[in-house]
DNA sequence: CGGTTAACCGGAACCAGGTTCCGTTTCGCT
DNA sequence: AGCGAAACGGAACCTGGTTCCGGTTAACCG
């Protein structure tokens, strides 16, 4: 007798109130790539050609119009993984580690928010268990310590987009030397060379970067 | 004939305005340590017994009144820096890397801010120098990989306190493990074993606290 | 000491942005 | 056409950072 949440409507929405539905996503998209997280839900209104009440009707909050932006993220990001899952290799996890940070590098949002959404849990779940089979085939191809656990491969997950989302503007290639590293190890041994650093004019600025002020 | 910053006043304070002075960083500590970064001016004015303006006249924003309160923090990482030179072996730099991240994780502040905070730059330097030493000698020991260079130091240590920030309640051991395999690297070969993972059961818990929702 | 004044004080007012409220309008149905 | 539920819009509200300004006071001088 009641709707319950934008993500899934229990009856028909009017034909207006559809339209309009259409229309806030689109600006809350356009207005999202401007402005990321920032961005003011009265603007997204203003796109919208409608009040801000109408937004707040169908979204909650400020978060739940977000998750209904970031929503596709998660699908696509799943779709990755799938895709490493086709060879039977042993180097389907790295593939998927590079591919899956490229993705995320690709568009502008923190991962702590992609993940944390309404509705991330359950493609989380499927993610996971993708992962947990490419880690047993690197293991069995040689090609993963046996003492890595799933759970790593998350961490490290967590501190690589980190490092993208730090970096994202001013040395947009990094995580990739330092995904090497991170692999190979930062002990003496047999090593793969590693991509280029950043160079020394640059490091300056991609240090202010990361480093922010409050508010 | 003005004074400039709050940091480094060019005249004497009145003698009110220099007990204000103290007891709004007084204030200011103890509501950061209860609220972090999100600690309010209005909170701070109240337990410094003084109004918001007095606050502002000192402290021209709030980003101004955190920057002094996290002052001492560059400094005593720099000590720490400074100790891990002391001894000349080859280690000193896994040394410093553990003990600055062990030291960062005891107080709550994100290191962006930390050292994103004005006048962090030249202790940064000073920093920087000691780890150019350290890097050295521990290639000279055979400790390190003859391609990393300080910027993949400085970069790991991003990843580390990231981490470190993300699981301080529900994990606050969980950065050691993973800096131990990114020490060693992920690939299987002569390893150190590694410290426990996170039981089951804790694990979503430790997942939810770093997926943070907007505002 | 009283007078003078620049520095200082407090808090009301302002502003921005998220959220709520409610009188009005529109859709869908009979 | 008439009716009620659903939807609309935007003014009003709230929180928290920041500014403003009339009143107060420390410090110094005659």
């Amino acid at each position: 007798m009641r709707v319950e949440r934008a993500d899934g409507p229990s009856h028909e929405l009017r034909q207006d109130a559809a339209r309009n539905l259409e229309r806030i996503l689109a600006g809350a998209r356009q207005v999202f790539d401007e402005c990321g997280t920032d961005f003011s839900v009265e603007e997204v209104a203003k796109r919208a050609e409608v009040g801000v009440g109408t937004v707040y009707r169908r979204f909650p909050t400020k978060c739940d119009l977000l998750d209904a932006v970031v929503f596709p993220l998660h699908q696509q990001t799943l779709e990755i993984a799938q895709r490493s899952l086709e060879s039977p290799s042993g180097d389907g996890l790295e593939w998927f580690v590079r591919q899956a940070t490229a993705f995320h590098a690709a568009h502008g949002l923190p991962s702590r928010l992609l993940w944390g959404a309404a509705g991330a849990a359950t493609v989380r779940k499927e993610i996971a268990a993708a992962m947990e089979v490419l880690i047993k085939r690197a293991k069995d191809f040689g090609t993963l310590r046996e003492d890595v656990v799933y759970q790593d491969l998350v961490v490290l997950s967590w501190t690589i987009t980190d490092l993208v989302e730090a970096t994202r503007r001013t040395a947009p290639r990094i995580w990739e030397r330092h995904l090497d590293l991170v692999l190979d190890g930062l002990r003496p041994g047999p090593i793969r060379p590693l991509p280029a650093a950043v160079p020394a004019v640059k490091w300056d600025r991609v240090v202010a970067e990361r480093h922010e002020r409050i508010r």
